[in-house]
DNA sequence: CAATATCGTAAGCGTACGCTTACACGTTAG
DNA sequence: CTAACGTGTAAGCGTACGCTTACGATATTG
């Protein structure tokens, strides 16, 4: 098994809910709230969270009126596990790179 | 200074691109082989692969009639300085959580 | 029960963007 | 010098997708 997060990627790719996630990480919020926090509409925001919360990087809880969204680990997990698959073939690329350029002398 | 890999994300956020860095990640090609590993034409590729390198993922090298691209580590390091800070501040957030569910008994 | 608040979703629109075809440029070979 | 190969880029097209407005659903309040 490889192992892909593809729906992280795709989630933190666009740049407004890279601001979402970025405001979340600041502490939980309700959609209304996190929504005067960025230049775009309530249910933009709502949209987005409904991508982020499909990719596993934030959970919600229903509290009274409001909902609350909160970051989850989930999500970063498996973009750290691609990111560091990504890392450790990349120096592996670069350690044979070295080892060419030593060779020839 | 709160850094932000922007280009990385963005660049990322494509399947297409993420398979041409996957692809890549396995060893240094040329345009026209790393297209025959895609279901696009070799144009497309070399416009994904621009993207790449403005990000700071793969960097080209001429050799010959060929442009030879591998994977850079530069990206990535801007990608794992913002995926650790998000990593560190959701635990932060957890452990948050996890005091204030103590808390109520 | 009516009224208000908070939110999700449907519908529709506009634009960014990923793709292809065609062409231009540089390099190598004959 | 011509021909052929490998590639980048311009132009154009089609569609995915991010956004807004309008509406429906649920939960609290008076």
């Amino acid at each position: 098994m490889v192992a892909y997060a593809t729906a992280g990627w795709t989630a933190l790719g666009d740049p407004t809910r890279r601001a979402i996630f970025e405001q979340l990480l600041e502490g939980p919020l309700a959609v209304g709230e996190l929504a005067e926090y960025l230049p775009v509409s309530r249910p933009a925001v709502s949209q987005h969270l409904k991508v982020l919360k499909a990719a596993g990087l934030v959970i919600d809880r229903q509290a009274g009126k409001h909902r609350i969204y909160r970051v989850e680990p989930d999500g970063l997990v498996a973009l750290r596990a691609d990111l560091d698959r990504f890392w450790n073939k990349t120096l592996a690329a670069y350690k044979a790179v070295v080892e060419e350029d030593t060779k020839e002398s």
